[in-house]
DNA sequence: ACAGAAGTTTAGCCCGTGCTACAATTTGGT
DNA sequence: ACCAAATTGTAGCACGGGCTAAACTTCTGT
């Protein structure tokens, strides 16, 4: 048995979960900042987090070398195609869990807050059934 | 202005939250580990967490260090006030989270998952709303 | 009493993400 | 064309939290 009743099991998958939210926000990130000036520069990414420019740009190195985003020195950030997609699932599971907290009575504000850190430990179960919640309740 | 329309506070906060969440899932597990064996041993913390027994030590000194926890060489680990009182506040707040996802029709294992992860981003708006909310759906 | 098992500590490594300071490149205005 | 500003890159630091290996202490069973 591999899991069974283990307390352990749970904070493995919020490490796991950790591991790739820098990169959900970020391609998330790139493909608004895309949409809504035409290109993504390392400055708008800066900003954007509230980070300097030089952990901005570390990590679209790497996200770079994972084959998420693509660019090439002094240029615009942009999205592969594996980078979309993520960005796009990233998203729709945001809005949702953002929509929920708005159905709660939730302030636009704190609810803004609220879901950007829970977005990345919410499973594809609990989502659909924020969903039909937050739909339901209109 | 400090806030207003700005993007980048929810991602300050995220990471606010990520910086005490270690810190919460400690003091909790240590407080439940009493609870159910008497006495907290590193060994109990290290396959709490299923992470190797250096890692839970160094967690340990630096949370001992920060006042909520206490312990002495080869001794248990016992709670500081203050870390009793975090505790407290975090296991009432891990409850409700866990709860509400049952009350949304979530299997207990999944529950258990998300709520692991959700827990340190929930703010004390939200949590009242989930809190009514598990209760009324009942 | 004492050897071996169990538990704890320490040393030393890795990686991710935060920073400042400084260098290099690109862009824009005159 | 050229200087200055903006942008990007690099060097080098800190800290948290993951690991293995090895030393040390404590507990336990014979
Ligand atoms: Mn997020
Ligand atoms: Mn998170
Ligand atoms: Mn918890
Ligand atoms: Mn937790």
């Amino acid at each position: 048995m591999t899991g069974s009743s283990n307390k352990a099991e749970p904070h493995r998958r919020t490490r796991r979960d950790h591991a790739t939210e820098t990169a959900e926000d970020y391609v998330e990130a790139v493909a608004e900042i895309i949409s809504e000036r035409e290109t993504c520069r390392l400055v708008d990414l800066a900003k954007y987090f509230a980070v300097s420019h030089v952990t901005a740009n570390r990590i679209v190195a790497r996200l770079q070398k994972e084959g998420l985003l693509q660019t090439e020195p002094y240029q615009p950030i942009e999205l592969t195609p594996q980078g979309k997609r993520l960005a796009d699932r990233c998203r729709q599971r945001h809005e949702i869990v953002y929509r929920f907290l708005l159905s709660l009575g939730i302030d636009k504000k704190t609810a803004a807050i609220d879901a950007e850190g829970i977005e990345h430990h919410v499973s594809p179960k609990t989502l659909r059934k924020l969903e039909q919640w937050a739909k339901q309740s209109k």
